[in-house]
DNA sequence: CATTTTTATTGGATCGATTCAAATTCCGCT
DNA sequence: AGCGGAATTTGAATCGATCCAATAAAAATG
């Protein structure tokens, strides 16, 4: 038999060990996929060829492309691979998505890139069946991106209109007035806000032209939240200072150093996102600021690091961990539709709010 | 032309769109790999075409089977797949992987699975170039399924001995020796030790035997290191109860009980991981005991969690992120070889240790 | 204008499996 | 022995691309 030409550099295909069972390919491939239809003495013996050969098993590759379904799904994102290890509100969202694929055996592939090439070619060469799509930045691009492959998506944090697009997002403006109205009740009535981007690549105060053009309507939902209910509190939202941000410690830092350089320093800050507000919070304290004494603060997320923050962040809470599962299963379970999910969000008191100085 | 017949269920491949544009499919797959070297004008051709008929792209199942490499690493551990974003000490590895994968711009595949048969399937059929491993826990299990993948790939954490596998690990009885000095020299005379697994699936006061029939090497080592230190001082380390954990919070938990159930309780505690080392202060805190006043305890493996605890934890650390960046390049660039590494560690004075209590 | 070079295009072979209709073998029964 | 139906096995077709040797067309050279 021709079995022992050792030295092969190539891998043992199926066919070759069909060869040297003589049997036909079919046959040799039932052998690995459904064992029960064949012949006990069949099996054995193809069996026993492929174990002395050295055979790996059927190559994934070849039977993916006759299958056609990978069973798996891409998380992506326009910042590093690491993001999705490091930043905590990926992390709890990750758990979601990982929790739907492992009830149903699905793998993950991360998806990701610095650059903007390599994120075109990494989306265009993934090897998944759909895409969750992780739009803290950047959002639009990578919906475009997306879209081109023709496969499910679902984008998360989507902050911008585009109603043929599926996507799973938070009721911002509920959840923005309910921190709004709880800082109010405590009498505040000097305010600032650390937003998230109304557009790509700002930072710095926003003018009302900025937010009335806004790419990303979660961030004008929030803001249109915050302020709607402080109108109703009689306060002129207009003399309000909104500093844009990148959601990250350099800019929101900047932030805080032009908010409180100016006149009347706020005794109340509402952040868009509890990484500001866990920023803000140290900030704060370094400048010899007490929180919630001189300054209280609200953030939106609801991370669990906020709980574990000093003082523990009072915030708006995302139901994260159902957003990543719902996310995951749309994908999962894909019937061609668009689907649009508004999450509910739940006001968390604790520890960084509290009544307003007197002073 | 036959273009308009639409309702057509299937994707339009490659060579739909040749024949639609009167070309050959190679110069059609040309003109999306190697745009450069088909003539302009037919280039231009072929791309309106493929847009007016909707084409995604290469699909990259097609493009995979021919080029053989999928760019992806996989990294695989028997846990459940939100392990890689709740584990510390997975996700500083995976950023170190992260890191290496970036650089390269190959992409990450998170294999896993709760049960047996799952796992091995997930393993058989994962689309990577290579794997890296995460043996916490069932680790031979892990390493003998990945083998008959027959590609590369890297044990991280491996605790036992087989020098046909490439490897990455830190110097385990160099590590617990500082831990143990430490410890001895502050005047501590009366230990416990919280350990890893010796084997699989079990919990308990490890039993010589246990030791010295361990399947885990890295246990054993630590352990031996620790022994071999305190002898050194005097300190009859037949008497030191040794206990058998799972690396989670219930048998962790039991442990302590049973330590500090019996005779003479311990003034030091030497934990195998900073997991159990957190969970011990947490429950030592929860007893009224003053951690390090009336017990001091030393972890091992340097989370970034442990900075953090109250108070801050002792503990012997490993170069995580390095590890998780060679175990990524090794099989990125894979030469065929068996590689081991042993990395050495650091050890971290924080405020879990202190002098033993005088009584 | 004939000849060599260079540049583009073609179409068959290949990657490694699975599928399925058709052909063959096996068995029990009369 | 002959027959029908069930159990197996076969081998061609398919999945969707890329590669490459051969060919054709265009450009450069003598």
């Amino acid at each position: 038999m021709a079995s022992l030409l050792e030295g092969q550099a190539r891998p043992i295909r199926l066919a070759d060990i069909a060869k040297a069972a003589g049997v036909s390919h079919g046959t040799a491939s039932n052998v690995f996929s459904r064992p029960e239809i064949v012949r006990a003495e069949v099996r054995e013996r193809v069996k026993a060829v492929a174990e002395q050969m050295g055979y790996a098993g059927p190559d994934p590759k070849g039977r993916l492309l006759r299958a056609g379904k990978v069973n798996a799904i891409g998380v992506a994102t326009t910042e590093p691979l690491s993001y999705f290890f490091d930043d905590p509100f990926a992390r709890v969202m990750m758990a979601g998505i990982s929790e739907a694929c492992d009830a149903t055996g699905a793998g993950i592939a991360l998806v990701s890139a610095a650059n903007q090439e390599k994120l075109a070619w990494n989306i265009q060469s993934a090897l998944v069946d759909g895409f969750v799509l992780f739009c803290i930045e950047g959002g639009s691009r990578l919906v475009d991106l997306t879209r081109e492959r023709r496969l499910p998506f679902v984008a998360l944090e989507l902050g911008f209109q585009d109603e043929t697009v599926s996507a799973i997002g938070v009721d911002n403006v509920a959840g923005a007035r309910l921190a709004a109205r709880h800082l109010a009740e405590l009498g505040h009535r000097r305010f600032a806000v650390l937003s998230l981007g109304f557009a790509d690549n700002r930072t710095g105060f926003a003018t009302p032209e900025a937010v009335r053009s806004a790419v990303y309507t979660g961030t004008r939902d929030r803001l249109a939240g915050y302020f709607e209910e402080l109108s109703r509190f009689g306060i002129d939202t207009a003399k309000i200072p909104v500093y844009e941000t990148e959601n990250e410690e350099k800019s929101t830092r900047a932030g805080l150093e032009a908010i409180f350089a100016k006149g009347e320093p706020p005794t109340a800050i509402l952040a868009m996102s509890d990484r500001m507000a866990l920023i803000a919070i140290d900030w704060l304290r370094a400048r010899g600021l007490n929180v919630p004494g001189d300054v209280s603060i609200v953030g939106f997320d609801g991370v669990p690091d906020g709980a574990l923050a000093t003082p523990p962040l009072t915030t708006i809470a995302q139901p994260i961990i159902e957003i990543g599962r719902r996310a995951a299963r749309m994908i999962l379970d894909h019937d061609g539709a668009v689907r649009r999910e508004t999450m509910g969000v739940e006001f968390v008191v604790r520890g960084s709010t509290g009544p307003a100085p007197k002073a």
